[in-house]
DNA sequence: GTCTATAACACGATAGAC
DNA sequence: GTCTATCGTGTTATAGAC
């Protein structure tokens, strides 16, 4: 394959990403996105092998990028509410990135076919990861004793919905926003 | 209509909304639905009019109890912490009712079609509210001088997220749960 | 109230011309 | 690399028997 038909390949999924955020996967045709595109269904069959390689190629990469960077967290020597301010940033700075992407991601993984497991893997792997920060951090006494699933969730909740805010905010600073976002997470919003 | 005919429609809308949260609503079919009632498609016709009428139904029940709730909120004389608490438990209460339906109001909205400006107005006057809310307690020094749209971002993110986390709970207390989350939600989650 | 049969159309994907 | 034409199947919904 050469660096056209690459970019060409690209081009598509970035569009699809786009409508798939717009109304989901299912819902979006190939004709909806060769439309997008300005050219003919069958035409994008020179490209992709199939809408269902479209949305493993969208999820599977924002995905193992933030397995990667989960990685990176654990391993450093930080204390826990150092390693959750982190893990804040990893979610603007992935999400700021690929808005659309993030839409499939949190919406669509249930219409994985091969890479559904994997997925998943991927997901239960990284929410252990998380669960066990906070954990430590109760053990240290740097959080209060709260359940730890709840702090989980509550946190994840925020992160996972940047995607829909994120593209309100045009002209926002991701380590503003990180900073902004860890206070109010973190310390609450009460005086 | 009689009253064996209205129950089975209830059963028929039950049903539905526990698929699309399954797999969305573009991805359940009719036929699904049925199979999953244990009829034949043509059968569910003689109970509903339409696919969409289902998902109408669903959504907009659903949206009108939130916006009476936030009514007798914004009218009661509580602080505005008080206010943000009963926000919580008017999620939790809501969510727990009907959990299913939670997540086609969340996810398939953008599918109503007559329907749909309805909807989004419901929807933008509950935001509104809520961060008149917010910006109260701001300037009444109930709460830190936080960017009030992060602040109701980060909050509704969590409740909009709880249809997924609650069924996880089985044997849940929803007083408790409401205390426990609007303690994280306004005090943070640190020493 | 449920069935079989089917209308009318949309879907993902392929074949082959240019 | 894009096109036209089309295959085979799936889709919502209706008609009419029982």
């Amino acid at each position: 394959m050469n660096q056209k038909s690459e970019t060409r390949k690209e081009e598509i999924i970035t569009t699809a990403a786009k409508l798939f955020k717009e109304k989901g996967y299912s819902a979006v045709t190939m004709r909806d996105l060769a439309t997008a595109m300005g050219i003919k269904a069958a035409s994008l069959y020179n490209h992709i092998n199939s809408k269902q390689d479209i949305l493993n190629t969208i999820i599977i990469s924002i995905a193992e990028a933030f397995t990667a960077g989960m990685e990176t967290i654990i391993q450093s020597e930080d204390s826990s509410i150092e390693k959750l301010k982190q893990i804040v940033a990893l979610h603007v700075k992935i999400t700021s990135n690929n808005t659309n992407g993030m839409a499939s991601l949190n919406n669509d993984w249930m219409h994985l076919e091969e890479q559904l497991d994997y997925y998943l893997q991927l997901r239960n792997d990284y929410e252990d990861n998380f669960q066990v920060i906070i954990q430590q951090g109760i053990v240290a006494n740097e959080l209060k004793p709260n359940n730890p699933e709840i702090i989980m969730f509550s946190m994840l909740s925020t992160l996972r919905s940047l995607y829909l805010w994120l593209p309100k905010k045009e002209d926002f600073n991701p380590a503003d926003l990180a900073m902004n976002l860890s206070e109010i997470l973190i310390d609450g919003i009460n005086t």
